[in-house]
RNA sequence: GGCGGCGUACCCAAGUGGCUAAGGGAGAGGUCUGCAAAACCUUUAUUCACCGGUUCGAAUCCGGUCGCCGCCUCCA
């Protein structure tokens, strides 16, 4: 089965096939570092993840390349209110960025260039474009020409007469031969930071470093480049200008955008108070795996709705799935197997698989791994499973997990002896009927956030955290 | 004005022409149990915003209405 990903440029859900065999090359639309990410760049970012990992779980291989822009007005704005190089300010945002990336176990890709340190990558294509007569300057500065890019707006089927007709073209940019003609070198302005270039003292257009960063380390032909709808126009249309404009050759084959995530039915901004990086929440209380669930658990091209009562539900989902994995490794190896269970867990296999194939239908692959949980369940209350089964049915949910990393399948350790001691002597205080003492250190373990529960079987314990 | 998306149970959310409309949460009932908690099981939409149409057959296709949202300007 073929992974199948809707293309922004088609409009058509397509198989990717990639340039070369086996190896698939993405690049994905990073951060700007200018303050703390903030959710809705989280949820695309985790839409990355999840298309990144299920590549690697499809046997791919992977390089992914994912910028840091470390450059843009308003960094160089907010640097220089902090009296800050723009490397010192952008270097707190960028490390707290890192930092959410692992609490919410984004993984890391391959390569993560920065801006700053492709500024002759950037120049060299503004000369290529340069040499081809696709640049003109103006006021200091380098512009980009589109009237002699033919395929503009290929990406965004926009057409230029409609943007101009919006009104929508800022009034200030009368330096420019066409309005929707973008800046590739930006000339410096009094006070800020700038790089000498052939082109003057100056800084990098926003959409250069893309551009330049991704042909780099990917090619000039690569499979998939990524980001939030918000960037379709003008952002990538812009990079497809100046790569192909620079190369003659097709830039991307797949271009996939994530939906944006609003917060309790609104857009999400300061105004509304409605505004969340990670670090809010946490301080909040909310897991990082209950995010990383919610954001993972919608279809990535439908808007998501953020609402701390979808936090919580997701958080009750991953507690189904834990406790069953509890449970299911409860089943002792003397037992034997039942052979029909190797087939059911196939089953629930080949359903994740078709959900995840079909343009990552996340929603359909979780209702996979539920459906299995629910029947294997009533089995283990049969038991009617053996050790052979248990073994499978955690080999399906390890290579699930792979992909949402929000379950806990590895067999969890209690490494503190005082609890382990705790919890022998309440096993014997329940023999010797001493309930009161059995409830006693049940309480107290409860604080220490280790549950117990009493089953046929025995007790059992669980993080609660 | 142009382009695009969405509206499925109390909440979240799959399904886009034909078996009984996935799955999760919550509620209700039950099992287990010293108690409690947890867990597990069962259950909850004759109906898919509304109105027409096409069809043997539509949540799914077409037209219209209402509501919500996105992009066209910096933005994930």
């Amino acid at each position: 089965m073929a992974l199948k990903l809707y293309n922004t440029q088609t409009r058509q859900i397509e198989e990717l096939v990639p340039l070369k065999d086996q190896e698939v090359r993405m690049y994905t639309c990073g951060p700007t570092v200018y303050h703390f990410v903030h959710i809705g760049n989280f949820r695309t970012f985790m839409f990355q993840d999840i298309l990144r990992r299920y590549l690697l779980y499809k046997g791919f291989r992977l390089t992914h390349v994912m910028n840091i822009t470390d450059v843009d007005d308003k960094i160089i704005i907010n640097a220089r209110k902090r009296n800050q190089t723009i490397a010192d300010y952008t270097k707190e945002f960028e490390e707290a960025f890192l930092e959410d990336m692992k609490s919410l176990r984004i993984q890391q890709p391959e390569i993560m260039p920065k801006a700053t340190e492709h500024i002759q990558e950037m120049l060299d294509l503004v000369s290529t474009l340069q040499q081809k007569g696709l640049t003109y300057q103006s006021d200091g500065s380098t512009y980009f020409r589109i009237d002699g890019f033919s395929d503009y707006g290929k990406l965004s089927h926009l057409d230029s007469s409609a943007t101009v007709q919006s009104g929508r073209v800022d009034d200030d940019e009368y330096t420019k031969e066409n309005p929707r003609d973008f800046v590739l070198w930006k000339a410096k302005r009094e006070g800020e930071e700038w790089w000498s270039s052939p082109f003057g003292e100056g800084r990098p257009g926003w959409h250069l470093e893309c551009s330049a960063m991704s042909m780099k380390y990917l090619g000039s032909s690569f499979d998939i480049h990524c980001g939030g709808v918000d960037l379709v126009f003008p952002h990538h249309e812009n990079e497809i200008a100046q790569s192909e404009g620079a190369t003659g050759r097709p830039f991307v084959k797949y271009w996939v955008h994530a939906a944006h995530l609003i917060v309790e039915g609104q857009k999400m901004s300061k105004s509304l108070g409605n505004f969340f990086t990670l670090r809010d929440l946490l301080a909040k209380g909310c897991r990082p795996r209950s995010l990383r669930y919610l954001l993972a658990s919608v279809h990535y091209r439908k808007q998501l709705n953020f609402t701390f009562d979808g936090l919580e539900q997701s958080e009750a989902s991953i507690r189904r799935v834990n406790d069953f994995i509890v449970r299911l490794r409860e089943i002792p190896d003397e037992i034997a197997a039942n052979p029909a269970l190797e087939q059911r867990v196939a089953l629930a296999r080949s359903q994740f698989e078709q959900a995840m194939d079909d343009d990552l239908n996340t929603s359909a692959a979780l209702a996979s791994i539920f459906e299995l949980v629910r029947d294997v369940n009533i089995q283990i209350e049969e038991g009617s499973l053996g050790g052979e089964n248990r073994d499978q049915v955690l080999e399906f949910l390890r290579g699930v997990n792979s992909v949402f990393d929000v379950f806990d399948v590895e067999e969890q350790q209690l490494d503190d002896d005082e609890i382990r001691q705790l919890i022998e002597e309440r096993i014997q205080a329940r023999r010797d009927r001493n309930f009161q003492r059995a409830d006693e250190i049940r309480q107290m373990l409860m604080e220490k956030n280790i549950l117990l529960e009493d089953t046929r079987e025995g007790t059992r314990w669980k993080r609660r955290n």
